[in-house]
DNA sequence: CGTCTATTTGAATGTACTCAAAAGCGGTGG
DNA sequence: CCACCGCTTTTGAGTACATTCAAATAGACG
């Protein structure tokens, strides 16, 4: 609790605060450990958190009316995760999250958020920030999902996650891809030929 | 210049903003009226305004190198425009935005959003606030484009913008779904018939 | 080594695409 | 008012490509 590692600042990096609202923001944060192939969000559940990964991997996926999972995001370090749609709007998740490396996470309540955001404007500044860049490179990924072909997409994947793309299932890559893991497989067949 | 439509009240709903607070927003806000056919953007241009859309509607689009134009957004009504990655990178454009119905516009500098942020935190938070929604829906569309059938991206598609489905060309829609202008006219034959 | 899971390969199917042509829909001017 | 023109949408036929399903191979781990 007080060995003194300052998350908060890792978090926010660029800010500064002052060591006693350092100690304020920290404690907000509650580290979690979990394992691979654990569940941290599950569809239906109503939605009170966010959590930052500082190390591993977690995957959002939405399950359809066939059975079918379709990959929405993989948050590795220094991202964060959660059901946005559902936390936003206070419904149900849509959203499941489970870990697919061992992760460290800090996961923050609505409440302390607000409350984080009512007494530090910086913080509210840095995740408008934030926000933009996430917002960007999400329209950056529909554009690709109308303009490119599953190949240049692959591309993209492997430009956007070079770290994890070797240590995660084919199948989760073809579904963040959206197309099947045969189909994937194939692709990078062709590529390795030319 | 002094007829008070406070449009900055008008844009920053919720805000209280005293009379001196609001004339100085206000002013930074540029009253722009475009005609159907016009161009807001091209694509290679450097990208310092956000535009505010009061009324009519315009479409942001992606050229790829085969000359096909992917459709990115509509915007309408109290929505905003640009090409947030160019702008937010301070890069060039890939994005072009045309006008598809007259439209007025208040267009803003980055300067002078710069300047509103620097000047009015609640300013920040209310687009921190914006952009959660506008991550949270582009978030939504991803996984539709992911889980969903062109038909029920098209259902979307009407739910989402009621108002100009009516109003705006076919292949203008067949480009924003990610299908073919054939192929849209075939769906929607499908839907007539059941 | 054996079992379980993931990936690859193959063949058949189906869906969306391309290209070409026809039909529909405005608007303009004779 | 009708004829014509340009543009948009629809229809049709053939094709390409991703998918499905099934089977074989490869990898991971006890």
């Amino acid at each position: 609790m007080n060995s003194f590692n300052p998350i908060a600042s890792q978090i926010f990096k660029g800010i500064s605060f002052t060591e006693s609202e350092l100690e304020i923001i920290n404690n907000k944060f509650k580290k979690t450990v979990v394992k691979k192939g654990e569940i941290i969000l599950e569809a239906n559940e109503i939605v009170t958190n966010q959590y930052y990964v500082q190390s591993g991997c977690l995957r959002s996926f939405f399950i359809d009316s066939l059975g079918r999972e379709h990959t929405l995001q993989f948050a590795v370090k220094d991202w964060w995760a959660s059901d946005f749609t559902a936390y936003f709007d206070k419904s149900r998740a849509i959203l499941n999250i489970e870990c697919i490396q061992d992760a460290i996470l800090f996961k923050l309540t609505k409440n302390d958020i607000d409350f984080l955001f009512k007494n530090f404007p910086s913080i509210d500044s840095f995740v408008r920030k934030k926000l933009e860049k996430a917002y960007a490179s999400f329209q950056k990924r529909t554009l690709g999902n109308l303009a490119k072909t599953a190949k240049e997409r692959y591309l993209d994947f492997i430009n956007t996650y070079p770290d994890i793309e070797q240590n995660i299932k084919n199948y989760h890559i073809a579904s963040y891809l959206g197309v099947t893991k045969e189909s994937l497989s194939r692709i990078r067949k062709e590529m390795v030929k030319k």
